[in-house]
RNA sequence: GGAGGUGUAGCUCAGUUGGAAGAGCAGCUGACUCUUAAUCAGCGGGUCGGGGGUUCGAGCCCCUCCACCUCUACCA
């Protein structure tokens, strides 16, 4: 086996990924046993640190003793003295080893090291001639051999593939990308953070079920032994959040994964992360407030400002949002008599748009594919697209002014939908008619379970999902999705 | 699922019309006691994604398979 080191895997015969043998590997191998010769095991335990290196460097004193532990980076070999750059989770620092301060045998070790090898330093501060603080060593040991090369340190990892296979490359090799899941973590947080604040309860509800229901999407199936029983992994947490209102939670959220069967996209991964909070005594106004307050506080906090998405496409969240109908964006874009046409002059006029329709759509679905391939796309700045046609959101009750619409509104932010929100449907009977017009003649797959949670009464609540990997994207300006997660889904590389 | 693009050294990338596979970094050897992409001298390193074909000759042309990227389809 040659190469594969983890890049391309061969072609046709799809190797497991294995170790390979190449020059790197044998010459860190040699590298090791000599070490391991001088004393220096090779995979060390525990290194007691004065700190993390950013703890070191805000508590600089000229010659104070520390002990600091990290990556070696980079060395600068100057013959009876090296110059070497530690890096761990916080910080870099620069370390120097003298022949003299260090002794012989030390000195001769230490020259066996390679670039991404994990060791740990006791010496005295110092500044270099050039004003860098540096730890001057006087021992140091090896605390995790590196067998394999880090990628280059100049350009860092471009390969797209390399990046989302082995991220951890990428995230020691490209300064950026660890940036990205900082923030994202601290918006995470900041999300938790807010919502305690006001009240709100986190919980946990199933991500097995044994029907999957809250949204329209494929489940994955999975296979329950001990009950011998196919269940699905769960595509939205919405009808357990309803059961918890019904119970007397009336504040409560789930920040966790979903999973839905579907393609791999720039803007779809099959588990991504959601926000669903549920909050009983309000609505859909209610919940147009709290993620308008939520996402500023975010901003505020990871971004220090309202102005995010990057310096290409910066946008601007000051308040106040806009708020326009779904209606009124359909005529804005197709004209005010849209709703007046006939289908067939609907039909042509959407097509003379650049649409391709099905033809056995109803006029419904016209207006529809004309709101998502022509208009939401062109909503950068952050817009509450109110009043949905009652159709397409059978968990949302109605406008009390006008049945065929419900009282929802989604915000779309850079084109991208971000949060839909809804007064939650809460009357039993309602609902069932909405389900059995959904699942037509199959009335198994009615969630007799969840209407049953609802005839023992649930409050009025407003209700809102947030794409927590999307609204990263908007906040940092991403376009894809697999930037946004860790470890992004991707097709296999080993053999089944 | 469909269309297009990409795949060359550990990493980042060149490679002309089909005519002897290259550079920088990294690695190895040597020099060097304040370097910062250290510097200087020298030396190794390739299944050109896999398989097949055309050709006197293929990194380059053709077929096919794999992966990634983009668009598209699925996706409230």
């Amino acid at each position: 086996m040659l190469h594969v080191a983890g890049r391309r895997m061969r072609g046709g015969t799809r190797g497991v990924m294995e170790p390979s043998s190449n020059e790197y590997r044998e010459q860190r191998l040699e590298n090791m046993k000599k070490l391991a010769e001088a004393g220096q095991a090779p995979f060390g335990r525990v290194f007691e640190r004065s700190g993390r290196l950013a703890e070191i460097r805000a508590g600089f004193e000229e010659n104070k003793r520390v002990r600091a532990a990290g990556r070696l980076i980079t060395i600068r070999d100057m013959g009876k003295s090296v110059f070497a750059d530690l890096r761990d989770g916080s910080d870099r620092f620069q370390i120097y080893v003298g022949k003299k301060d260090i002794g012989d045998a030390a000195f001769a070790a230490f020259k066996l090291l390679d670039a991404g090898d994990h060791i740990g330093v006791e010496g005295s501060l110092f500044t270099t001639r050039t004003g860098e603080a540096t730890v001057r060593a006087d021992s140091w040991v090896l605390l995790a051999k590196a067998l394999r090369p880090l990628p280059e340190k100049w350009h860092g990892l471009q390969d797209t593939e390399q990046r989302y296979r082995q991220r951890y490359l990428d995230l020691v090799a490209n300064p950026e990308t660890r940036a990205f899941f900082d923030l994202r973590i601290r918006a995470i947080r900041e999300i938790r953070e807010f919502l305690h604040a006001r009240g709100f309860s986190e919980v946990e509800t199933p991500m097995i079920q044994a029907q999957a229901g809250g949204a329209a999407a494929q489940p994955f199936t999975t296979r329950y032994h001990a009950l011998n029983r196919d269940m699905v992994l769960r595509i939205a947490p919405e009808l357990y959040l309803k059961r918890l209102l019904v119970g007397g939670f009336d504040k409560v959220f789930e920040l966790n994964r979903n999973f839905r069967n579907e393609g791999l996209s720039k803007t779809h991964n099959p588990e991504f992360t959601m926000l669903e909070i549920y909050e009983a005594y309000t609505d859909v106004r209610g919940m147009k407030t709290l993620v308008q307050d939520m996402i500023l506080h975010v901003a505020r906090a990871v971004l220090g400002g309202l102005t995010v998405g990057g310096e290409e496409q910066p946008i601007d969240l000051t308040p106040p949002w806009r708020e326009a109908t779904y209606a009124d964006l359909i005529r804005e874009r197709m004209g005010q008599d849209w709703f007046e046409l006939t289908p067939d002059a609907a039909r042509r006029k959407a097509e003379a748009a650049g649409l391709s329709l099905d033809p056995a759509w109803p006029p419904l679905l016209v207006t529809h594919e004309v709101y998502e391939k022509l208009i939401e796309k062109t909503l950068i700045a952050p817009t509450f697209v109110t009043r949905f046609p009652a159709e397409l959101i059978p968990l949302a009750k109605r406008c009390e002014d006008d049945p065929a619409f419900v009282d929802v509104f989604e915000l779309v932010v850079r084109g991208q939908e971000v949060a839909p929100a809804y007064t939650e449907q809460n009357d039993p009977l309602e609902q069932r008619r909405q389900f059995e017009i959904q699942v037509g003649d199959d009335a198994e797959k009615l969630d007799e379970d969840f209407l049953l949670a609802l005839e023992h009464g649930m409050p009025p609540a407003g209700g809102m999902g947030v794409g927590i990997d999307r609204l990263m994207m908007i906040l940092m300006g991403r376009d894809s999705i697999r930037d946004a997660i860790l470890f992004p889904q991707l097709k296999s590389a080993r053999v089944p």
